[in-house]
DNA sequence: CGGTTGGTTGATGCAAGTCAACTACGGTGG
DNA sequence: CCACCGTAGTTGACTTGCATCAACCAACCG
């Protein structure tokens, strides 16, 4: 069974009726590891990040959301994650039983949370590899192929890293002093331009490909 | 909603008329990358590994595979990864048709399908943790620590290791030579005993979880 | 202006990778 | 029974890629 063309973003305006919209600020947590999984979140707009902190202080970086991104869908008592604003945020949140009874009511719906599900492990596991078998500058590169297949990009274009050099060290796996010079070593070789920090043009993507290497 | 007691293993004896059963050798392909999604299988004995190959060679192992444990259940066209007998396997074959089928008519079903997918998603990001902040020797810790855990055993068992080292490594994203020389020096530390290459006593958990360091 | 925050760059150290030798074990056949 | 071989694991010597420590720079803001 392949997944439909819908999503399961597409079935939550059925319980608009039952959200709330909240806004968070710059680094504010929308909700903490451990929290009970009593709601399921839309971005509407901003940036957020997934984390997962450990005893002594140290961070890694699940993901990063966008907007349209859908969170808190895991089936667990608990939230195993701790999610904070990135950039300013504008998120709707829904109550996890009133989701619920819309599902047990809607095969379409279990469908595409499968979906919803198998595509989030997809995604982990080609990070695991990420993580596991690349090189520093490999692992940039590869991180910012997927950002800009994200937003639907294509060579020239412009793409915009709302969260800092530190995020992008933590969800990678290296320190900030790294990251930074791997992203300057891409621009060396005229692979990407950065008009500034917050912005690359992807000026070769076909060098960030050979650098990234997936399949 | 939270998972209930019973798992969705549970359930496939109601397709086993449509099951096959299969053995594999040591070494054995058992499924490929991008084959279609056809089957469903269970482990009846051995061990398996999931890997993911990259153009140029680099091997990830995803995950390990145990008695009793299922796969193939990513809703997905095409197979995301490769299935290989690390052990001399048998192994139950189900159709995925014949599955879906039985999920179709049966919500407790879609619910443990779901369970199955969220647990495999949070091992995901936990092992995204392992491979991103943790240290060789710490790396190793949990790699033992978690095979321990779903054996069931405690302190002073004896764990087996039926992956070679190679596959411990591969898994871990370190050399074959980096894990040798990390199970020698938790020997050294005397946190576990070596009675042979594919058996570990597990002498001082206490020590391996401080290691892990993980919640 | 000076202070603050976030990013870049340089110098140095160390954990893990690489290369290579050696050991242990399990067959297989003389 | 031992001699030989192939496979898997261990250990040592050396190299290297990334981390660490530290200085510096640019943008922003009171």
């Amino acid at each position: 069974m392949s997944c439909a063309p819908a999503t399961l973003a597409d079935f939550l305006p059925e319980i608009r009726d039952y959200a709330t919209r909240q806004c968070f600020n710059r680094n504010e947590t929308i909700f903490n590891q451990d929290d009970p999984s009593d709601y399921v979140y839309r971005i509407l707009t901003g940036t957020v990040r997934l984390c997962r902190y450990m005893p002594d202080g140290r961070r890694y970086i699940v993901d990063f959301l966008l907007e349209g991104d859908l969170m808190g869908f895991v089936e667990s008592p608990d939230m195993p994650a701790t999610a904070e604003a990135v950039t300013d945020c504008l998120i709707q949140v829904y109550p996890r039983e009133c989701f619920d009874q819309l599902a047990r009511g809607n095969a379409a719906i279990r469908t595409q949370l499968l979906c919803h599900l198998s595509a989030n492990l997809l995604t982990a596991q080609q990070h695991m590899f990420v993580l596991g078998c690349q090189r520093a500058k490999e692992r940039v590169a590869s991180f910012l192929l997927r950002l800009a297949d994200r937003e639907g990009l294509s060579c020239g274009d412009r793409l915009s890293l709302p969260m800092g050099r530190q995020d992008i060290a933590d969800h990678l796996g290296l320190t900030i002093e790294t990251t930074s010079r791997m992203i300057s070593a891409l621009r060396n070789e005229e692979a990407i331009l950065i008009p500034n920090s917050q912005q690359i043009v992807l000026r070769d993507m076909g060098a960030l490909r050979a650098l990234a290497a997936e399949a």
